[in-house]
DNA sequence: AATTTAATTTTTGTCAACAATATTTACCTA
DNA sequence: TAGGTAAATATTGTTGACAAAAATTAAATT
């Protein structure tokens, strides 16, 4: 598998957690320094993350954090995303162990502190990574990276739309029926509870 | 919104088509002089190429093109590639001009060229040029990388899937009764005969 | 003081130069 | 001639230089 870039592992973490806010402008001589390395690796990193669309840029103007999705995208990538783990799930469902419950349970119990705490960038970081698991567990590399891809996409979505939520807590209780789902062995059913999930 | 960079554009063309075979190196300064650009837009360009998996390198080895993608995950990109081109007709289909048509018209005539010469790379090609004009036309950039990306993990599916067909012109055929239905206006007809294509 | 204008600094985009590495060619020897 | 070795060439990855554009600061004007 290939290695990532780790400066381009760490900008696009910054952006996607929204430590760097929108339209900030990210100066290659000062990412040059901060990271020890030289403006054309600097430059590399933010073609990537530009490709990704994570940044944008004009010319003269250099790249600066993209901004928020807006819904028309969220339209489309949601259903992406429902095909995308959906297929990924099917591939290994009945082979799931116990060691993979475990890793999903873990998840849970970061997210449970995080919803009670009222913690959403937390929350939305507990969420991504309880699907990621999901998608990775596949070990399809082109599946892996579609579904990175449709994540960048849907920046700021997860914030928005936890405020459909009365309490954090439901957002728990929602992963946590799914991982329950997950132990009864039934495939259509978790089909069924997933797809629900994501909006 | 910005504007694809065309360089980028010719040579993933070129790749995805398999006018340029696996493992071919990518000269940067061979690429430099045939687009009349500087060393460093190649570099870009091979980056973009490089993090969409048409391309792979090594250090002090240069960029080479990828090899073909197995055809495991055809059945997962394919439904998602129907979803993005007909999320991104429905954005603009009531308000497609004459100049739209011109530009599906040139490249169909490119195409009955290359059918009628049995040339499969340019078949494939333009069969891909015709489907990026349905994408592009939306000006969604989140859109369009997403359609890249679902358009790299099908490489070799175009040559492929040619196999199904008796003569080549029924490729060009199926894509001029596209248009044709453009032209009708219909949207939902057009989505069907989309749909039908995209297999 | 507020606004405009000019000068200064910063930043980007691009090029050319360079060392490090890889590849090719020419040469030598058995 | 075949195979190996050294010289020559080509290519990459990286740096620094520099002009063009943008952003900032300072000065001037009302």
């Amino acid at each position: 598998m290939k290695k990532e870039n780790p400066v381009v592992e760490k900008i696009r973490s910054e952006i996607l957690s929204g430590i760097l806010e929108e339209d900030t402008p990210l100066r290659e001589m000062q990412l040059a320094k901060r990271f020890n390395i030289g403006r054309s690796k600097v430059r590399e990193a933010l073609i990537i993350l530009s490709n990704e669309g994570l940044a944008y840029s004009k010319h003269n103007f250099g790249m600066r954090v993209s901004k928020f999705s807006n819904d028309a995208i969220d339209n489309l990538v949601i259903p992406l995303r429902r095909t995308v783990e959906i297929f990924a799930l099917r591939q290994y469902f009945y082979e799931i162990n116990n060691e993979d419950i475990r890793s999903w349970e873990e998840c849970l119990l970061k997210m449970r502190t995080a919803c009670r705490d009222k913690n959403f960038p937390k929350i939305a970081e507990c969420d991504i990574q309880f699907h990621r698991l999901i998608v990775e567990r596949s070990n399809i590399v082109d599946v892996i990276s579609i579904w990175n891809l449709l994540i960048s996409r849907v920046k700021g979505h997860f914030m928005r739309n936890y405020h459909k939520y009365g309490d954090p807590m439901e957002i728990f209780f929602e992963h946590e029926a799914i991982l329950a789902m997950f132990k009864t062995g039934k495939l259509e059913s978790v089909v069924q509870i997933l797809e629900s999930n994501i909006e």
